[in-house]
DNA sequence: TATGAATGAGCCTTCATTCAT
DNA sequence: GATGAATGAAGGCTCATTCAT
């Protein structure tokens, strides 16, 4: 058998994946140190080096996946069926839902991006701006057709949810008052309120 | 005058606090050395912690300034004159113009704050706590006297909003397209559609 | 071999507490820099903070390396064979032997100890009570049978000869007029007399 | 009149040594910074500076003031009446009093001389020799009219006797089980029976 | 006399990364 | 695949001392 005879030392890049995650979302990229995530991996330092090359890669490796997720899930959303205000409504519960699962990854993202090297950072944003745009063009749709409000810039509509949404991280807690649902809920109507034609 | 000949002596602490803040803001906290302010300062390090008692007091006094100046402002507008839903649309378009006008604060705002050692960050947190109180009592306000909508859950608008208002430090470009007015107008708009009994 | 080709880089933990003694004997652990350290055991900082967590465990070591020696050979004289008067004077010589043979660490430790960190002290403090604890002993056994004085307060005697002991390091000059022996033999008789029942 | 009606600037250099005094014996001399004593002493670094060069001025005055001290008494003890024994009995006594009496002075003596500057610690160790010189003679002259034992190295009982006083600061407290006069007493006895021909 | 702002050198420690094994 | 010793650069901070006032 290959290597998969040690489960535990197949999982090693996951481990170190989860562990990085977990410790960046507690304390901020700059303030984990490689030596921390090997320990609560179990592995040394040269183990990590082996499956990544930097630092930097393994928070690179965090946003690919987060981005990876949420663009195919707006995606399928967004091409479903229902009138715009359904899809756009179903679209923004859903992100605040997967923000909330993944809250690690959500502090992460707005708290670490700038900690990126120039040339990750840039295709992050590009990635991001991709689905971004996705997002946009469903406010445009509703819009042109009459549904939404004329006076619309639909790119600051993005900009507006998205800091919500990106802000999720900053004062969600699991175990509190709200659930996930609610507050997706709520978010979504707040949303679709603020720019349906009243 | 006594020492007054000599203006860039005279203001020592103000140029370290204004060097501080543009480079957290550009690079964030952890990635700003001390090296890099006081050079940027003019001064040598020795100045600095002769007036800051730590690279962190630096950070808190950024913080300090922003917190005092916008809770003043808020007072002013929520107990001044006019309809509820005028007074929350003028406060939701002031703090907008002041976060773009004081952009590189807004930015350590939501990036660093997190990097402040745990007394400090409860301080704020509490400080910011008030804040976003007296932002809450309005929207309770227009609910309970039928102008926004009743099934409103204030404090989750409040978490909406701001998280918006945080975020603009990430995508708001001077000289970019759109005036500080016109982003406080567009968000002032969307918040007040969102609340408001249809 | 596995690498033991390079006897030099084999060794360097040790080397660094060697330095390290000798270099904080000569001119106190305040006056010591850990660059001073790692330059004369020919490695980088990096090298000593692998092996060691701080400069204060450094000093720590010393201590414990030198307390392990003289508890054991202490337990071995204390307990062997001989009346009380002869146990004592063996005991008694054979401290300021191995104090001037190992002179360093004689010095390090009366000068360095309230350097150390508050735990790490009460931990050689502990250790050292121990030791004169035994000391106390014997001293007290030879007054229960007569051959020391009445009087005497065997704590007392133990604070009046180790402070003795302690201050060789003050004094005492390798190729001077005496030899360990002969300074062991004198301060042996010395305090010999001190107690015995004349 | 001159300076005399602020009485405490009158004051100010004895208030400094007093403080410097206390947390020399307290921490040590490199681990109390010029700050915490004109922090102490209730006056600001220029005043300090007024009055003494340096620093190492500063514990040079104490070990100056203690050595006059002490060479005074021990003129007046040697050179007075009674036997040999009886003085030397005396003297003894009378350094274990007043080094308890001045616990923070000892405690500095033997911590911190090796932190004083090559040229103030060849003077203090010259004043010092003369002293130890003077309590030799005693010895001496004792061992020459065949009161003291014909063997003794008078040197050598010097620091043998002297490292016991040296240590006082170590495990002597204030308010402990023992007043200074029994220490001194039990002191000095077991110095007379060591060096008394039995 | 006395202030206190400012210096400049130095200190201990941390850390991402490399490399021989 | 994986180890862990070692590097080298940088980081935040302290401190005795000076000097214009």
């Amino acid at each position: 058998m290959a290597h998969g005879g040690n489960t535990k030392a197949a999982a090693v890049p996951q481990r170190l994946l989860a562990e990085a995650t977990r410790l960046f979302a507690d304390r901020g990229f700059d303030r984990t140190s490689v030596q921390e995530i090997v320990e609560a991996a179990g592995v040394t330092k040269g183990a990590l080096y082996h499956y990544f090359g930097s630092k930097d890669d393994l928070l690179h490796e965090v946003y690919a996946r987060v981005l990876r997720l949420q663009t195919e899930r707006l995606e399928e959303i967004a091409s479903g069926t229902g009138t715009v205000a359904e899809r756009l409504h179903r679209a923004a519960a859903d992100v605040v839902v997967t923000s909330i699962e993944n809250l690690d990854d959500t502090k992460i993202f707005f708290r670490s991006m700038h900690q990126l090297s120039p040339e990750k950072q840039k295709a992050v944003r590009a990635e991001r701006r991709r689905y971004h745009e996705r997002f946009r063009a469903l406010v445009e749709e509703g819009r042109r057709q009459g549904t939404f409000r004329a006076e619309l810039r639909p790119d600051l509509v993005v900009d507006f949810f998205f800091g919500s949404v990106h802000h999720l991280g900053t004062w969600y807690r699991e175990g509190g008052p709200l659930s996930a649902a609610q507050v997706a809920e709520e978010f979504a109507d707040l949303l679709l309120y603020s720019v349906r034609q009243p």
